[in-house]
RNA sequence: GGGGCGGUAAUUCAGUUGAUAGAAUGCCGGACUGUCGAUCCGGAUGUCGCGGGUUUGAGUCCCGUCCGCCCCGCCA
């Protein structure tokens, strides 16, 4: 008999289907039963009347079972459709001797009262939980929806080393490998080589990987190991080119999630941002709306801090009622020595971070790729071109303008579901004190 | 790197001036023919992080130690 799953059995009334899955909850009553199974569709109520199988003992929570039955509607059933059990198999037990679950699995997220830290520590079983698993499937959409955008926007998709000779950007700490008898570091950004392809010829290119960054950062909003989704394409006037991309990119994206995460969406209260342009402006305009309306000086800083980064947004959405806002022209000084100056401007980049709901989730811009002038920022920036050579070869024989940018996949995750922390949008984190599980 | 806080049942927590270790959830058993956070009745479960000290008596006070969490900086 082919198996049905839990979401479909509403097609199968009146008839026998047989149901493989986890018993998700088991509430037995005098003279009936009902045992929900949950498998990776959702959740259907089985029932057992006067006269019928009784649960035997060795069928608990999370033991996996198949049942036959048939597919009965009732008003009183949750969502009219449940299986009337005729015949069930166990097709793995637990044993009593077991510790039961520290995680309640059948729990919705609201009442489940667990900390992340608990939650964390035993993931295997916190991501049996449906309700904490549904990150998962939005994230999982997400990455899908900016493969499909890009590819139809011809990109082509790239996967790009992890171990590397030496680190990109500077400022942010690598993480040292033993790679035989060199030193080696984790990719703290696929950056370089995203360049590299641009000029190979492929002109637009995307990777979905991750990066390392060995910052002893412990916050809610930084992972040592996280995903990055990046793109980076040739041919373009300016940044905004890039910043158009993106705007469509998440256009994309939102309205994808739309139609495939409805209910994922509710469970977290998640509302789809929906706009036709996001706004703009630069650091400076930003640094004075901070001054001027909220009475925030930064002063010199070359940028926005986290509690900026939230008033800025707290601004732009009573302004103009959305919920991203791009901060443009960022210092040369805090950008890394590849990003385009401003041409009336030396000063400034042509670079761009997006701000979602008072929080960062991409940096981009537009990159220098003029061998001479890269050459020269180089050494600005105390950097030795013998250690890039591999990178600079690219530069000497014809490179297009281009640019490009990360989302921190983590990142919009937290931000479009509402998370507290980005762990909960990891798998299986890497902070400052976790690499298990 | 800087600052703050915590460790008590499987989980989330309470524990007063130092005097028999508590609640809720979960778990186990019982009752109930429609549950859906079921309800009702009963039950089990503790190296109070660890080591030392003060005291007739320490979860509580003192010293040491280990572990963890949160906030800030940095960034995606």
């Amino acid at each position: 008999m082919k198996r049905v799953l839990a979401a479909d059995a509403g097609q199968y009334i009146g008839k026998e289907i047989l149901l493989q899955g986890w018993v998700h909850r088991i509430r037995q009553l005098g003279q009936v039963s009902f045992l929900l199974l949950r498998d990776r569709s959702g959740v259907v109520q089985t029932v057992v009347e006067t006269g019928g199988w009784d649960i035997p003992d060795d069928i608990t929570n999370e033991a996996v079972i198949a049942i036959r039955g048939e597919v009965g509607e009732d008003k009183r059933a949750p969502g009219g459709i449940e299986v009337r059990v005729k015949e069930r198999e166990a097709l793995s037990v637990i044993s009593p001797s077991l510790e039961v679950s520290p995680i309640e699995i059948n729990k919705k997220i609201d009442l489940l009262k667990t900390n992340l830290e608990t939650v964390l520590a035993f993931r295997p079983l916190s991501l049996r939980n449906p309700d904490i698993r549904a990150i998962f499937k939005v994230q999982a959409e997400i990455i899908w929806a900016f493969r499909e955008f890009l590819l139809k926007e011809g990109f082509t998709e790239i996967q790009t080393p992890k171990i590397v000779a030496t680190g990109t950007e500077g400022g942010s700490q690598l993480f040292p490998v033993q790679y035989f008898e060199r030193q080696a570091y984790l990719a703290q950004s696929p950056q370089f080589y995203k360049q590299i392809m641009v000029g190979s010829g492929f002109e637009r290119v995307f990777e979905v990987g991750h990066a390392y960054r060995a910052e002893e950062h412990n916050t809610a909003r930084h992972l040592n190991e996280y995903v990055s989704l990046d793109l980076e394409m040739g041919f373009i006037e300016s940044e905004q080119d890039v910043m158009r991309m993106e705007t469509g990119l998440l256009k994309f994206v939102f309205e994808h999630l739309r139609s495939t995460c409805e209910a994922e969406l509710r469970l977290y209260k998640a509302e789809i941002p929906s706009f036709k342009e996001i706004p703009q402006i630069t650091l400076a305009e930003a640094k004075e709306i901070l001054k001027s309306q909220y009475k925030k000086d930064l002063g010199g800083a070359k940028d926005l801090d986290p509690e900026g980064e939230r008033l800025i947004c707290r601004h732009i959405s009573k302004e103009t009622g959305e919920e991203l806002v791009y901060i443009t022209a960022y210092p040369t000084e805090k950008r890394p020595f590849y990003t385009m100056p401003c041409s009336d401007n030396p000063e400034l980049t042509k670079s761009f971070d997006l701000l979602y709901k008072g929080e960062e989730i991409t940096t981009g811009g537009q990159r220098i790729h003029e061998y001479d002038r890269l050459l020269k920022n180089m050494k600005n920036f105390g950097l030795r071109a013998d250690d890039f050579e591999f990178y600079l070869q690219t530069f000497k024989q014809g490179m297009p303008p281009h640019g490009g940018l990360a989302i921190g996949a983590e990142r919009i995750t937290k931000q479009l579901l509402n998370l507290s922390n980005i762990r909960e949008a990891s798998l299986f984190p890497r902070d400052r004190t976790r690499i298990s599980p």
